[in-house]
DNA sequence: ACTATATATGAACAATTATTCAAATATTAA
DNA sequence: TTAATATTTGAATAATTGTTCATATATAGT
């Protein structure tokens, strides 16, 4: 069992079970950076409190740290170290008005991607 | 700063900074338990090989271990573990033919949540 | 300049988690 | 029964990460 990521793996006896499925997959598939750059929007989704950020700012236009604090019973600093991770995935945009930092969702897309998880849970 | 959860936190001096705001993200928000479903949803596709292993999935009809160890290029033990995963929750189902077991996606609403994202990330 | 307030940031800690390794099941064939 | 193979599973390890705490920055008012 190689450890080289160039190398084929012999991962078991009889090396490649179904070669046309393999095949089909191989060619079909997108390449390795876009799944990595999808599976990390969604990791970043995959928190508990970054969820009820992104679900708190689909219901009004924008919201201050401290709204946010507010609402999800969370210190600020621990909202502004998660809304530094939305910002640095540009899932969320913000303007500041004298000390006071308004945030806001970036992306039609998240609404869209929150609406359809939402259908799973829910209907599924 | 209370830590118990049913307290009001006082995050702030000015305790709630838009009074309007804060009641109609309360008031239009899922409940906490709705909430954590989906960020455990988008957990569980924000890892590198869970996503690989769907998006091989959505592909064909189905796979077995073997086929995604393959084209994954990690070892079984590791496939299965993720499998296990995404099984628990339900994201994949399987059947058993002999000693091999085939895995498929098991809902139409992971193409959609997988397609939405793939918009985001290359359009965006 | 000094104080107060809103937000950001860096370091530390605790908790979670993906992979590996070894071993266990389950199934088929001889 | 014994051997071979596909998959699963549990424990250990290494890496990642969310929160807290202390501190820093930025802005407004006095």
């Amino acid at each position: 069992m190689k450890k080289d990521k160039n190398e084929i793996i012999e991962v078991c006896q009889t090396i490649e079970i179904h070669k046309d499925i393999i095949k089909k997959v191989r060619e079909n598939t997108p390449d390795e950076s876009t799944l990595n750059k999808l599976a990390d929007l969604f990791k970043i989704m995959g928190d508990n409190t970054r969820m009820k950020i992104l679900y708190a700012l689909l219901q009004v236009d924008e919201m201050c740290v401290c709204d946010l604090s507010t609402v999800l019973k969370k210190t600020p600093s621990a909202i502004s170290h998660q809304l530094r991770i939305l910002r640095q995935a540009d899932l969320v945009k913000y303007r500041k008005e004298g000390k006071v930092v308004y945030y806001s969702l970036n992306d039609e897309h998240v609404k869209e991607i929150l609406d359809v998880g939402f259908s799973h849970i829910t209907e599924g």
